[in-house]
DNA sequence: TAGTACCGAGCGATTGATCGGTCGGTACCG
DNA sequence: CGGTACCGACCGATCAATCGCTCGGTACTA
């Protein structure tokens, strides 16, 4: 891959992902202790302290531990979702490359915002009530979107995997799995890393 | 994939993977408990209640429950690291046969044993001091032995990947995955599942 | 009798959240 | 202009409930 064409894809993505996620001291503190720790293994006190306000004070922003979490899976999933149908449902566009765009926003994510990224997909037992049902929602409508374009790449020949559904949930789970293991200071970028999962998920769909 | 080689198959895997995991009462009832609320989201109260014990009933079995969650993640890293090395490194063997091999067994653990190999992913941040130590060294060998295959596998030529260590990861993450989503009464069996996934992870890692 | 498998009651510590308050800033009024 | 009222942004102290765990005990079995 040239080194030109990359960056042109970057700048793609600018535009699809932003380049931070503002989340105010409140749920940044929170973020990283639940990362840490889990949702029930950090306390309120914890996360008070990391924001470096008091407990009362901490409750001026937010009305329960819940409501942290809830909105920090929501801002996540939003983020997500937005840059993920903008790459998926690119009009007058060929499948492979809203396959790659897709592909890429899945990565750069998870690599970009790993932290929030990890939270979100491992506290999701921890969501109750309404919460749970919205973020459920959302990671369907996620898979549904890879779903439909290795699909859509079966039937034009595209893509050439004997089982659609569960390339796309592999694959799924392989781009979920950068926020296990993705560190800023490891030996690729986030772009870098993106392109280098193009590879393999185009791979694992079965493209030529 | 003919029927009877199927079998032959599922037949080599009952050596390499147990039927079952037996845990006994207490670790069962914390299992299906850590699998819905997580280690810390979980009171004792409740294991001991889902056990049908008392606490101190439940106290005479394991000290704390630290220990229960530690005894758990080491059945079942144990159980996947003595059948992975036993398929990884069948000697004789060529390395794609001993690659489809390794990807059953991954895919197989975590179909037929998906609630401990859930918990046992997603509470790694709870397990403390050497626990902690001892599962994180066990998850690199087993992603070591992988990569090895991978690695082996494109000095060969029989796999493609230009990213041996990346498409190793993305195939541990895909297989890891099944935990999240497996349904004994969904569409297909373990067996079926690992079959499906053989032929997905050999084209994600570039094979012919 | 000793060992095993439990138990009810209780402990000190911690939890998520609240209460009553202060402080500094801003707006308004006579 | 000075005084008053109000607000947002916090705070120390506290609450009721729950937490992980223990203690002293009982019942059963070989």
């Amino acid at each position: 891959m040239p080194c030109e064409q990359l960056r042109k894809w970057g700048s793609c993505q600018v535009s699809e992902l932003p380049e931070s996620m503002p989340l105010g001291k409140v749920r940044q503190a929170a973020l990283e202790c639940f990362a840490a720790n889990g949702f029930h293994g950090t306390s309120i006190r914890q996360i008070a302290g990391a924001a470096g306000l008091s407990v009362p004070g901490m409750y001026h922003y937010y009305t329960s531990k819940h409501e942290i979490l809830d909105s920090l899976c929501e801002v996540a999933m939003e983020t997500l979702l937005t840059a993920s149908r903008t790459a998926a449902e690119r009009p007058d566009t060929p499948v492979l490359e809203r396959f790659d765009s897709l592909i890429r926003v899945m990565v750069l994510f998870h690599a970009r915002f790993s932290a929030i990224a990890f939270v979100t997909l491992s506290e999701i037992r921890s969501l109750q009530g309404e919460a749970r049902v919205r973020h459920i929602a959302a990671r369907n409508e996620q898979q549904a979107l890879l779903n439909r374009l290795i699909e859509e790449g079966c039937a034009e020949g595209v893509f050439g995997t004997a089982h659609p559904r569960h390339a796309a949930r592999a694959i799924t789970a392989a781009c979920l799995g950068v926020s296990r293991w993705f560190r800023p200071e490891g030996q690729n970028t986030p772009e870098e890393l993106a392109e280098i999962y193009v590879d393999i998920c185009r791979a694992a769909a079965g493209a030529a």
